[in-house]
DNA sequence: CGCCCTGTAAAACGATAGTTTGAATTTAGC
DNA sequence: GCTAAATTCAAACTATCGTTTTACAGGGCG
């Protein structure tokens, strides 16, 4: 019998993801966890709390397993430095696109991640900015590296393209497909792979 | 002196590109349009009728441009099918990077279209529904015909590749900036040129 | 003038939001 | 087994939401 406090993570970790943090009322988190009303302000000092611990545990772990990743293909190759640029993007791509591959997140991730950085009223826990702030150093340089001419400005940049490629896809592909009638039908596998060829070729040039 | 359902309309689109749609309540509209609350529910039978209206002055014109920017590349050319990619490409970029050239469109378009496309709680008018029908049909035809052995599908995924790249640029630029301490500061004019390139050289893959 | 239609105004309505209260209950330490 | 802290609970509180109601002002027209 889990504790009051994680059936509301859980709970709110599902509702949120996919209806968004101001769809979502304390009261539908705790009808669903089977908990009572206030003990999300017991337990999370109120409704913001609860988003904050949810987004933490959702992101943190995201950036960490890029990094993990990335640190893999370097153990792999050997250095970190002779990691192919198609890697390094994997590992900053798959665990956006793949979420359940590093531990039971919903796939929903990409949505989350998302909605958060969009609406700005809530704040960004540090511990999420940091993670963010060292992903985007560390590829960054590793991009960089592989990319003879390329300063850390443009891979900066272009990280950021790469990630809005992969991040609104899921978003996007929805609207597409109603919009053309049904038309596209992504596969998650193709969709990777396409993902990496596409963003590694925009490295290039 | 405009009349007050013009005043609603400039006040509901400065705000609810600003903050979102469900951050900004019909009070705020009205205060900030200077108008009486009820005027919303009596012009726009509502909110939600508002929030169509809003929706459709922005993103109908959006991709109108993007279809005439396409057509103007192709007189220039001579034939359509002689565009050469980037051409196509920023026609598709441009209107959403720079939505001032087509007419005093806020500068907030890309975040309102993002914010519209993950709050899915809001109906796609159906003008809008069919004008982004009509760009990814005409665009994927014409980059499919520069990418010999491309077919529809995959232009039109990799097409859904380059709008999250630019589109998130925006909103990702502001957390990047703030994760890595101010290191990243773009300017439009680079980042459209960079964005073609990056996006061309994805679809050339 | 009297009537109707359009538009605006102030006020109130019902619903729902997040939070707090205070009592009841469970849990843990001695 | 008792005491005190921690937790859960039902209920109420305050604020705000979108909407509706009702009244009032003006203009075109028979």
């Amino acid at each position: 019998m889990p504790k009051t406090r994680e059936k509301i993570i859980d709970a709110a970790w599902k509702l949120f993801s996919k209806d968004g943090f101001e769809a979502v009322s304390v009261r539908d988190v705790t009808n669903e966890a089977g908990v009572n009303l206030a003990s999300v302000s017991y337990h999370f000092s109120g409704k913001d709390g609860l988003i904050q611990e949810i987004v933490a545990k959702a992101l943190v772990p995201l950036n960490k397993q890029r990094v993990l990743l990335l640190k893999k293909a370097g153990d792999e190759i050997g250095r970190v430095e002779d990691v192919p640029l198609e890697r390094i993007i994997e590992a900053f791509v798959r665990p956006i696109v793949c979420p359940e591959e590093f531990g039971g997140c919903a796939d929903m991730i990409a949505q989350l991640m998302a909605r958060y950085l969009i609406d700005r009223d809530y704040d960004v826990p540090p511990a999420v900015m940091e993670s963010f702030g060292d992903v985007y150093k560390i590829f960054s340089i590793a991009i960089a590296e592989q990319c003879p001419g390329m300063d850390l400005r443009k891979a900066l940049e272009k990280l950021v393209f790469s990630t809005g490629a992969v991040f609104m896809f899921q978003s996007f592909s929805g609207l597409a497909s109603k919009a053309t009638g049904g038309a596209v039908d992504f596969s998650m596998d193709d969709f990777l792979a396409d993902a990496v060829t596409f963003c590694a070729a925009g490295f290039k040039s």
